[in-house]
DNA sequence: CCTCTTTGTTATCATTTGATAACTAAATAA
DNA sequence: TTATTTAGTTATCAAATGATAACAAAGAGG
């Protein structure tokens, strides 16, 4: 196994994670937050609290583009801002009650194609699938 | 291992897989095209041919704009359409010459990067990875 | 034959996004 | 103390995207 074939059997995988992943987050969202507003929501909602810079080196995004929307998400009331305390410049970003809300609707719609993708799986089946998520993200994506 | 605490798993998976895809894409793209037209491609290299009906299932894209930014692509040189000889309202599509040279060069970029990420692995974790990807696009990710 | 469905196009307009410049405020280094 | 760097904001404008309507042309089914 040359590392170039692993290279091209990564390309396919990440190609195969997007597919599964539009599939299961397919209209998901509400209608009343873009796309580029779910993905800095869900973003945070994994790695709570973060601050506006980690978002825009995340999500690729330029620091007053991010800013802009972070202003539109806290006027939404679904994040909020906090100072800290040592580094004056630096805010974090979580959740709010509503985009708490907001995240646990829409997650529970992913979760419910999530179980009926894997409703035939085998307890074995489920096992292997754990293990290679630990495997890969630990080995991989760190 | 219940499945409820498998989707948490998935979801820090599936976040992980982004924020990694993301480093190792980061300005390998070419800035004649938009990111969109870069995942257009990226689709179609990855599964040619295409049928434009295809492209918009799996990019969340309405069928108005796939065809737009298929036009885009097509004066651009990018891809070539064809005509199915049996349905004659369907189309495929896949990289011209210079689409494939475009996308070469992106890969080449990606996939140093994504070397130099493995470089400390062993042979025995290059193994287990290799594994861990098919188990996950076989049973999960398919 | 006629109708319905599928596949794709073109045009249009509102909204979102990307990029840049000019800025404030706080921390850090010289 | 005085730069310089870091973190974030506001404003602005061009470009890209999303959504919709109106259309053409081919296939499928009755």
């Amino acid at each position: 196994m040359d590392k170039n074939a692993l290279f091209y059997k990564l390309v396919s995988f990440t190609s195969s994670v997007h597919r599964v992943t539009q599939e299961l987050t397919k209209n998901a969202k509400s209608d009343s937050i873009s796309q580029t507003q779910y993905n800095i929501l869900e973003y945070i909602s994994v790695g709570q609290p973060v601050t506006p810079s980690e978002i825009n080196d995340c999500q690729n995004m330029s620091m007053p583009n991010t800013s802009r929307e972070l202003s539109k998400l806290s006027k939404k009331n679904l994040i909020e801002k906090l100072n800290d305390t040592e580094d004056r410049r630096k805010q974090y970003i979580r959740l709010s009650n509503d985009g708490e809300a907001m995240m646990n609707e829409a997650f529970a719609t992913i979760e419910s194609r999530f179980l009926k993708r894997i409703e035939n799986a085998s307890i074995e089946d489920l096992d292997e699938i754990e293990h290679a998520l630990e495997v890969l993200q630990t080995k991989l994506f760190y």
